[in-house]
DNA sequence: ACCGCACCCTGAGCGC
DNA sequence: TGCGCTCAGGGTGCGG
């Protein structure tokens, strides 16, 4: 799933599937903790309602609405937001990757695992959200309500600078890579790019927060950005379950540079990259490039 | 307040 | 073919 670049791909991509469009029928499975809102209430709480805009904040999309309720949503690992009309290949097999001719795809059949399902007035694609694992989270917030884990979140990563990091990393123990996976300092990191940027950056992911210099936080930041605007411009990472709404499979992947890299060797150094397991998450590494 | 860990769920891939 | 194991872009909640 997707971190911060794969959720804006879908929101740029969803946006004009959905904003402005009235929701007809809401379809859902049964009620699982998938469901933040049960799904009944969900089913008809969003009858007739209207999309006005689309936002992302961290990993969240948050969906606002004509009589302002929002629609909060977490892909989770393995989520998948996407349009019915255009649905990607790679959705369409249970395995493999080799890609079908265009005239043999076909619009995707909501199957056990699409837990929630948009039909609009319109008569045009609906909207669906696909989850294997049921990571992800969907709720309805009622006008001038929030969410508990929308005001936990820290600043966006994307506009975060090294003194909100350096700040933020004082007197702690924990390893860098894991400050740059709490959501409530910084919002959209995962573990992909907290790899890639600490790789670009030449900090090693075990570095005591504490220790990070003022220097090394611009770095990581400044590395974080760059990771995570280039992956926007390709359309994200697709390791396994993501896919753009539309279509292709993200094409990030072929750049990354530790992240599942585990013994090739280091694109600066030649040196095998080494992969250890930091917060219960693998974390990736060069022992000669990063200190 | 902070930190580490168990847990939520399903499927793919691997060694045997 | 099948079994058992490990691993996976997420986050929450608990106890120490």
């Amino acid at each position: 799933m997707p971190e911060l670049p794969e959720v804006e791909v879908t929101r740029r991509r969803i946006e004009p599937l959905l904003v402005g469009r009235t929701i007809q029928r809401v379809r859902t499975t049964a009620d699982s903790y998938f469901f933040l809102t049960p799904p009944a209430k969900l089913r008809q709480k969003l009858r007739g309602r209207r999309v006005t805009a689309l936002d992302r904040h961290g990993k969240y999309l948050l969906a606002s609405l004509d009589d302002e309720s929002r629609l909060l949503i977490h892909l989770g690992m393995t989520g998948q937001l996407f349009s019915a009309g255009a649905s990607s290949v790679r959705l369409l097999r249970k395995t493999g990757r080799a890609a079908l001719a265009p005239e043999s795809q076909r619009a995707f059949k909501p199957d056990e695992h699409t837990h929630f399902a948009l039909a609009f007035d319109d008569g045009g694609p609906d909207v669906l959200f696909r989850d294997v694992r049921k990571f992800g989270k969907l709720a309805l917030l009622p006008a001038g309500e929030s969410d508990p884990r929308l005001d936990k979140l820290g600043t966006d990563a994307l506009a975060a600078d090294g003194a909100l990091l350096f700040a933020a990393s004082r007197r702690r123990r924990i390893p860098i890579k894991t400050l740059l996976l709490d959501q409530s300092v910084l919002a959209g990191a995962g573990n992909i790019y907290a790899d890639e940027a600490l790789f670009v950056a030449g900090v090693r992911p075990t570095r005591r927060s504490a220790r990070v210099t003022r220097r090394e936080a611009d770095a990581i930041i400044a590395a974080l950005h760059r990771v995570l605007l280039r992956s926007i411009e390709t359309g994200g990472s697709s390791i396994s379950d993501y896919v753009q709404p539309d279509s292709s499979d993200g094409a990030y992947q072929d750049e990354r540079r530790v992240y599942a890299r585990e013994g090739e060797p280091c694109s600066l150094c030649g040196a095998p990259i080494r992969r250890l397991v930091i917060g219960q998450r693998s974390a990736h590494y060069c022992a000669h490039c990063q200190r």
